[in-house]
DNA sequence: ATGATATATACCACCATGATACTTTTCCTA
DNA sequence: TAGGAAAAGTATCATGGTGGTATATATCAT
């Protein structure tokens, strides 16, 4: 993934669902994507204003009162293309950095006990994202709201995909806890 | 994970266990923990001589002829504190961005078959990954090199975490490219 | 009254990535 | 045997991404 710049694709396909924010686009990427995807402020904004320039963003301010000003941004057709033309580009891989496999590569420097409370703590993690996941699941399936959208099936795999890794974690920590504490058994 | 600087304690890890260069530094991560950690000289350089400054290692110049001189360091007592610091810390969650979803999210913006081309490909490169970490375990276990390295069940622990995640993913896909099969029959 | 929370934009320091620059030795191949 | 690729080695740059902080006001609960 490395860096070519995602955040822009994010955003477009968030503004070609509705025109919005950049307010609104955190509120809706933390809602909506959030299981998979993350965005800030800190790159939202810039972002926004540089897609203004290339055409692919209208801006139009709405007044309010008091509070800062709306800047709420349509997308062009040019916008559209981009995103389009993105979407049938190859799946670029992603750097990895797993700061729990980096502790457990140099974990022969600390005592099992520790490194079995790591591990547990992980699992813990994993338990309650799945259940996060499942929930999510059930109110996508049961809300009339959405009922008929077409994109639904779509949502459903991207929830699907992080039962399916949670689930890998739980399994992956339980036989490393078994591996652990047969080794606080032995040790003793 | 965030803005910490996580480089730091990937070097210290790799010092810790025999003095080395920027350069060994590099290529034993590419060999040992590429399947979970990725560390590149843009960084690796500027970290170690910020880390001699703060006393976590120490350099020794090695002149050679021609090529450039070969700056070896070396961990410090200190520098061993901090790892271990570390390694006690709990583990900070990273920010989650999955390319792949964020597409398929969006991807009633594209044509079915697109869709599969895509997940096949994923399919793909996890089956890669899974037969490579199998054959990497293979080694490792029948490696006498290593037969009585204390760090070996970690190593192995590692390796299982990638064979885990790889079988989830292929799993997903499977499920998924049946979901998008079914819809490509529906619509003809 | 007072403080938390929500709405809204913006900037900054820091961390991470990939590309490129530069040089010499060694090894392979046409 | 000439020529080029690859390896060894350090270093810098532009770009991208993260989290925190600054700035303001309205609203709601305590």
């Amino acid at each position: 993934m490395g860096k070519k710049n995602k955040t822009k694709y994010a955003l477009l396909g968030m503004l070609s669902m509705s025109p919005m924010s950049g307010y609104d686009i955190k509120k809706l990427t933390d809602f909506s994507i959030s299981h998979f995807w993350s965005e800030n402020f800190g790159h939202i904004y810039p972002v926004l204003k540089k897609m203004e320039t290339d055409g692919f963003v209208t801006k139009e301010v709405e007044e309010t009162s008091g509070k800062p000003n709306r800047n709420i941004y349509y997308i062009t057709p040019t916008g559209r293309q981009e995103l389009v033309n993105w979407l049938h580009l190859p799946v670029e891989p992603p750097p990895i950095r797993n700061e729990i496999l980096l502790k457990i590569f140099f974990a022969d420097q600390l005592p099992t006990e520790k490194i079995i409370e790591m591990v547990a703590e992980e699992r813990k993690k994993c338990l309650d994202n799945l259940s996060k996941y499942k929930k999510i699941e059930e109110t996508l399936k049961a809300d009339g709201q959405y009922m008929n959208d077409k994109r639904i099936p779509f949502w459903l795999m991207t929830l699907s995909f992080g039962v399916h890794s949670s689930k890998a974690g739980v399994s992956w920590c339980e036989e490393t806890l078994k591996i652990l504490e047969e080794r606080l058994e032995n040790s003793k």
